[in-house]
DNA sequence: ATATTTTTTTAGATTTGTCTAAACTTTAAT
DNA sequence: ATTAAAGTTTAGACAAATCTAAAAAAATAT
């Protein structure tokens, strides 16, 4: 079967929000897509007839096991080209979303299969997260963040949850990115600021908004 | 201005159809697109209104100096995913038009930029097309095919115009490709075919239908 | 428990791109 | 020069995806 642009949108952006929460809002969704709440409902009734969701009028809705499947390939397609477009073509991180979501739902499966066999068959994206496999199985990396980790324990960073410009530009400055070393020093009670110690840097601290969009796990 | 994904393809379309004839008509647009003439005539007046078409009714039509920049512009795209999809990720040049059509249509300047320099600016795609460069600029590669040619000169082959898996079978016999030498020994009047000899192989004979498709330039 | 607010759905309209069938032009044939 | 055929355009309809405004349901506050 396949899906339209709109459809593969929807898709995605259910899969998403599923990640945090089971069951997804009618207004979550439209702000999600940046659409309005009248056109998430018309299109999850189309959803619904093409047995993707469950879904019940006032109640929300969430994918059934066929429309996991289905988001988890664009999943895949999508952070295989943020893979390509960081590692080869030497995109920023943070500039490649808009373009690998264009990209993702360009339709040829081989396409994918040779992307992938060209790229090595990497198992996450340039921000750190784990890519599907062809059957939609994908890698639970069970991380913690800067801000709740205990301290003095050796971790490498394995994704950051804000992408944007800004958190680059900070990240940057730390000299950190996925795969760095560090190792935090001290929790600071009064502001929840975090001093950690990147390996071959001299030790800094960083607030506990950055901390927390940081991810890490125990090498 | 962005155009969209019926409206490039449309261009794209007029800008080969002028390749042969100067000003085309409807129906061999809607041959071309696989759609109705009605279609066709329907569209013409977007484009029309958005200048990019000189059309009079009942007249046939053709790009203006607006609309063909665009053409070159998406012909360039197509023709850098094809160079892309044959020598990075492997696929037979049969295999990569579909799929070009799709990735030509993904609207970021930036990574067809990049793309370029990350295939180290090539001139040609892998049928032996001219890419136009940034401006629109074209290379005019003034060919003759192996029917018309002038015997016992040393020559190139240049391109291909029959791209279909059944040619690209035949080319593989004859061990013909895109940049390989050959000499032509001798045209048969009875019934077109002619005598070539590949560099490292032994001559051999090939019909008229598919020297006519076989382009070279002198060396 | 009732009223108010928020959320969701419905009804009806709009845009884009397509189609069929009928009408109209142009071209070709006698 | 008429007629027939071929090609093109118009008129009106349709499907997909969206929207606004109004109605309905659920959640919240008093």
């Amino acid at each position: 079967m396949n899906y339209s642009v709109s459809e593969e949108n929807y898709i995605k952006s259910i899969y998403h929000l599923q990640q945090q929460t089971a069951t997804v809002t009618t207004n979550s969704l439209a702000k999600e897509l940046r659409t309005k709440p009248a056109s998430v409902t018309d299109m999850l009734k189309k959803l619904q007839t093409k047995q993707l969701v469950e879904y019940e009028k006032y109640r929300g809705f969430k994918l059934n096991a066929t429309g996991n499947k289905i988001a988890l390939n664009i999943v895949r397609r999508h952070r295989l080209w943020e893979f390509f477009l960081v590692n080869k073509l030497g995109f920023e991180w943070d500039k490649v979303h808009d373009i690998a979501e264009e990209l993702e739902h360009v339709s040829s499966i081989e396409l994918i299969k040779k992307l992938d066999s060209f790229l090595n068959f990497p198992q996450t994206d340039p921000h750190g997260d784990p890519i599907p496999d062809t059957n939609g199985k994908i890698a639970i990396i069970k991380q913690s963040n800067l801000a709740e980790i205990t301290t003095k324990k050796n971790v490498v960073v394995s994704s950051v949850s804000n992408q944007s410009p800004e958190m680059l530009e900070m990240l940057k400055h730390y000299h950190i990115g996925i795969g760095t070393s560090l190792k935090v020093n001290k929790h600071f009670i009064f502001d929840g600021s975090v001093e950690i110690k990147v390996v071959q840097q001299s030790a800094c601290i960083i607030s506990e908004q950055v901390a927390k969009n940081i991810f890490v796990h125990h090498d």
